[in-house]
DNA sequence: TAGAAATTAGCGGTAAACCACTATTTAATT
DNA sequence: AATTAAATAGTGGTTTACCGCTAATTTCTA
């Protein structure tokens, strides 16, 4: 019995490679491709592939919404996650949802059909460079692991501005709040986000697809 | 006769994807797919294809660096480029060094074949989104044509480091200059790409691949 | 080879960001 | 009903970013 993938990604480019790629392969059957989360929700409820193949960036529902809903209610799907981004935060907070792998679109052919198999099987898979990046990580924090990362309302809103270039008056301004609390979400994110400035927050929210 | 197609991208999912679409157009013809700009210029060099899909980030040069090269040497090569980015910046410096179309990454089949069949017959292309935003350019900056916005190689450094996160201090350090003088690159880094702040900074520069 | 950029460095000053606290009220969750 | 998290606001302070100016070299280029 091969193997039934479902693919999540809104690029008919990304959505054919892969499909491509896989033709060779006689143990993996494409079953369904998804355009937008709404769709994806539909289909999943409809008939669960064994593999999904999340991206992060569908118009209409982020990659963590979706993942969170999904295995919820179909905990038996196993999504491996399908990403340009290697940023941290996002592979730690995708793993913590319940998906069973982060895979980088600059993988190839031999790599993207390994990383199906194995959390077909039952397995984790991490692209290798992601691998390396979270043992750095665990080492960097073995004391506080306890801390919550999930960004809040609040803080989402006051980090748009940031990267529409407000200052901390201009948004206690716009939100109508004091600029002591916009200082206080301005800190808490830099916490979050574990960057050192303004910059690092822009960085990280725009690789990230956080806003 | 049927066209001859190069691709150049260094991700298998997106050279694979667009193989694929072209599976069924008989009149096109995927002569050789690249995954880096040596090769690429190495490859052009020995026999030139009618339309060259150029991807902006190969890992080893730049899109322009690309486009500049080949298009001096060859320029009856008809560029054109695939890119994720709708950043106008990155758009209009392409179309300058004589590229004959920008195609977003999340074209969808028809789109792209037909992006591939107009180049070829010597006409232009871009994505209906890139179209609207040059026309609303060309409205808004009438007057100032002339302004270098070029970054100098000092400047993408010190721009570079600010996206590192690293404060003037730092920078100074780092390259061996005065605090001065890295204050002057990051204004005239403001000023060069009309933003208000360092996180303008970051974001300009990430989305267009600045550094 | 003259002129234009680029790179370097400085002065004086204001505005904004960053940091570590405390603390109250409201909302969510158990 | 009790606990926890979120949102709010504050004090007091340090550091960094931002701004406009001048000006001497060096490097590029027309």
């Amino acid at each position: 019995m091969p193997i039934k993938l479902a693919i999540a990604d809104d690029h008919p480019i990304v959505a054919n490679g892969i499909c491509s790629i896989l033709r060779d392969a006689a143990h993996v059957e494409v079953t369904d491709i998804y355009t937008n989360g709404n769709t994806l929700l539909k289909g999943i409820r409809e008939r669960q592939p064994d593999v999904l193949l999340l991206d992060m960036h569908l118009p209409d529902m982020s990659g963590p919404e979706l993942a969170a809903s999904i295995l919820k209610n179909y905990p038996q799907v196993r999504i491996l996650v399908l990403s340009s981004s290697d940023v941290l935060f996002l592979v730690k907070k995708m793993l913590k949802l319940g998906c069973m792998g982060y895979l980088l679109k600059e993988s190839d052919d031999v790599t993207i059909l390994q990383a199906i198999e194995t959390v077909q099987k039952g397995g984790q898979y991490l692209s290798p460079a992601l691998n390396q990046q979270l043992i750095e990580d665990m080492f960097r924090n073995k004391k506080s692991e306890k801390k919550n990362t999930a960004l809040t309302r609040r803080e989402k809103e006051v980090l748009q501005l940031i990267i529409d270039e407000h200052t901390n008056q201009e948004i206690a301004d716009k939100l109508f709040l004091s600029l002591h609390t916009v200082e206080n979400h301005r800190i808490s994110l830099l916490h979050k986000l574990e960057v050192k400035n303004t910059a690092g927050l822009v960085k990280v929210a725009l690789q990230t697809g956080l806003v």
